[in-house]
DNA sequence: CTCTGAGTTGAAGGGCACTTCAACTCAGAG
DNA sequence: CTCTGAGTTGAAGTGCCCTTCAACTCAGAG
């Protein structure tokens, strides 16, 4: 084993399958290096990009997003630990966010199956707080789309 | 405007596209009368599945579960309060899980952040401290699979 | 040199949660 | 009765994130 790894060291390092890897780099999130032979060979330092890719999965960022993330890195030299925290910090905001709206969903919850209501017309939907800008007559519930995302 | 809604009075109050209520409906997760003209008229008691629908799908549950939830209500009566509080209550423990999840999340990508390695390796990665079983040689990242999830 | 496991490609398939479309029919105001 | 907006259907399409497949080639042990 030398300084670079084959997909399937990535693989296994990283716990992201080959055919996700090769998905990753067809839409540019990672790249390889190529052998005589054409085969991948991954410098350790993409070992970082996967792994800021799944985290930010996580935080619940589209891979196109990401991929605008990481071209912000400058790629005429790795990336310090400076330009990867400086990354992670961006995604912040939107992890308190998520973790705020979902601590308030669970409240909201928690009232409704106090009082017993459970309508959450009442509770929860009439009163999002936050989002429902009051756009036509009669209720609206709470977030207009559920937007899949990484958990 | 009676005791039952058009597909459209239920869509605008529960602020749910007709469409994804006929798709509700062919999952089974609603259903509706037909009038004469074969037109689809919602008891009112339905606004509340939908609510729960959605509710539900913001924690993060798939249709097929929200379904499977919605399947062990009372089919001979509609459904009480009580009904009601006792299935929202059986996302608690997701909804909480989901919450700790995303706040130690924040918590390691802080943690990176702060000591300036973001080589997630050590920090998240390595340690886990929940999943990774350890299976295998070498770091695992985080979650097997991000599971795109409602928000 | 041979053999085998690992790697390569483009194209197609899959799951989820819907949306869109075409080609209708219905319901109720005027 | 007419007109129009709302409703109906099944089939196909969409977006995201990959996985699977067939048909190859490569790399390294023996």
């Amino acid at each position: 084993m030398q300084d670079s790894l084959t997909i399937g060291d990535l693989s296994v390092r990283s716990g992201v399958a080959p055919s996700a890897l090769r998905y990753y780099e067809r839409l540019g999130l990672i790249r390889a290096d190529r052998t005589g032979g054409n085969q991948r060979r991954y410098p350790r330092a993409e070992l970082r990009r996967v792994a800021f890719i799944r985290i930010s999965q996580q935080v619940g960022v589209s891979l196109d997003e990401i991929r605008a993330a990481l071209d912000s890195l400058p790629d005429s030299r790795t990336p310090s630990p400076q330009d990867w925290a400086r990354l992670s910090a961006s995604w912040r905001g939107r992890l308190d966010e998520k973790i705020r709206l979902l601590a308030k969903l669970r409240d909201d919850l928690d009232g409704c199956i106090g009082c017993g209501c459970l309508s959450l017309q009442r509770c929860t939907l009439n009163n999002p707080g936050d989002a429902l800008a009051g756009e036509g007559p009669g209720a609206r519930l709470m977030l207009p789309r559920p937007s899949p995302d990484g958990e």
